[in-house]
DNA sequence: GTAACTGCAAAGCTTTTGCATGGTG
DNA sequence: CACCATGCAAAAGCTTTGCAGTTAC
C-alpha cells in the first residue's frame, strides 16, 4: 500500500477496480472518474462539483461519497488541506508534495522515502500504513507576485 | 525556520520571546505556556481547555488566539490533524510523526530530511518555508487491542 | 489611560448523515 | 426487482469572528 508499482491509474483501470471491488458504475461515478484519472493537479470536491454539475446535476455529497469509495480501493490519494478543503491525489508512488501557501497550488516531486517503513517497525513497532509529506512555500509562479 | 538549533523552548525563553515580539504577558497566556512547555505528547485546543480551565476560566476561543502567536513567533507547531482538532507539538527541529490511527497518539521520530530546501529552490523554484511530515499507522500499545 | 486581550456566543466552512427517491446489475 | 447509490437539507465538528468588557503596560 506504501509502495504501489503505477504512478496513475488510467480511467479504465479504475473503472475496472470499482467493478472488481463490488461497486456500482452509476453515471456519478464515471463522471468523477473521468475528471479525475491521469490529472496531474491536485482538485478539491468543490473544484470537481463545479466541473461536472453541468452534465451530471450530482451533488456535493455525492462527490465526496465516490471520492471516499476510490480512496478506499487506493485509485487515489487524500490530501488532508491545511485550513481548507480537502485534496485529492492521483499520484499513487510515495512522493512529496510542495504546497504553495500564495496560490495553494500543489505540484509532486520524486524522492526516497526518508524513514523505510520496516526500518520505523524496528525502531519503534509502529506499523505504517498510509504516509503524507509535505513542504509548504512559495512557488516559481507566485515569487513573481 | 525550517531548521532551528535548539528542539524545545522553555517556559522562560517562551516568555522572553512573547514580550520581545511586543505581546502582552496575560495569565492566560502564562497559563497555556505552563501547560505546554516542555510537553512531549501532541495536545489539542480542548486538551488544553480542560486542563487549564480550572484554574483560570479561560475560553477557548483564547487558547486557539493564543496558539495561533505561539505558532507566529516559532516556539510551537501546528499539526493539522487529519479528521480531527488540530494538535500542537513543541519540538522545533524538524521530525517525521507517527501518527496513531488507532488511539491518536503522535510520537516523533527524528531523521534527516528527504530533500533539503535549496534542493527543491534549485529544481523547482519553490522557496520552503514550513513542513510536514508524517507516517499514519498503528502504534506498539494498539497492536495488542 | 489606552491599546491590546479576553470571553461569550454566534457564524463560517468543510464534511458527514438520514431518509425518501431513483437507477444499476 | 432488490438493493445500492443519489440528492437534498440539515447536522456535526472544528475554528474564527464581532463586540462589549477587562487588563497589562
Amino acid at each position: 500500500m506504501i509502495s504501489p508499482m503505477q504512478k496513475r491509474k488510467t480511467k479504465i483501470q479504475m473503472v475496472a477496480a470499482i467493478k472488481q471491488a463490488g461497486f456500482r458504475l452509476t453515471q456519478q461515478r464515471l463522471a468523477i472518474i473521468g475528471f479525475i484519472a491521469g490529472r496531474e493537479d491536485h482538485p478539491s470536491a468543490r473544484q470537481i462539483l463545479k466541473e461536472i454539475k453541468a452534465d451530471t446535476g450530482i451533488s456535493i455529497a455525492t462527490i465526496y461519497n465516490t471520492l471516499k469509495t476510490l480512496v478506499d480501493i487506493e485509485l487515489i490519494k487524500e490530501i488532508d488541506f491545511e485550513h481548507g478543503e480537502n485534496r485529492y491525489d492521483t499520484n499513487l508512488i510515495p512522493h512529496l508534495n510542495l504546497v504553495c501557501i500564495k496560490c495553494d497550488n500543489i505540484q509532486d516531486i520524486d524522492f526516497k522515502l526518508p524513514i523505510s517503513s520496516d526500518e520505523i517497525k524496528a525502531r519503534k513497532n509502529f506499523t505504517t500504513t498510509n504516509y503524507r509529506l509535505e513542504y509548504m512555500g512559495v512557488c516559481a509562479r507566485c515569487h513573481h507576485m
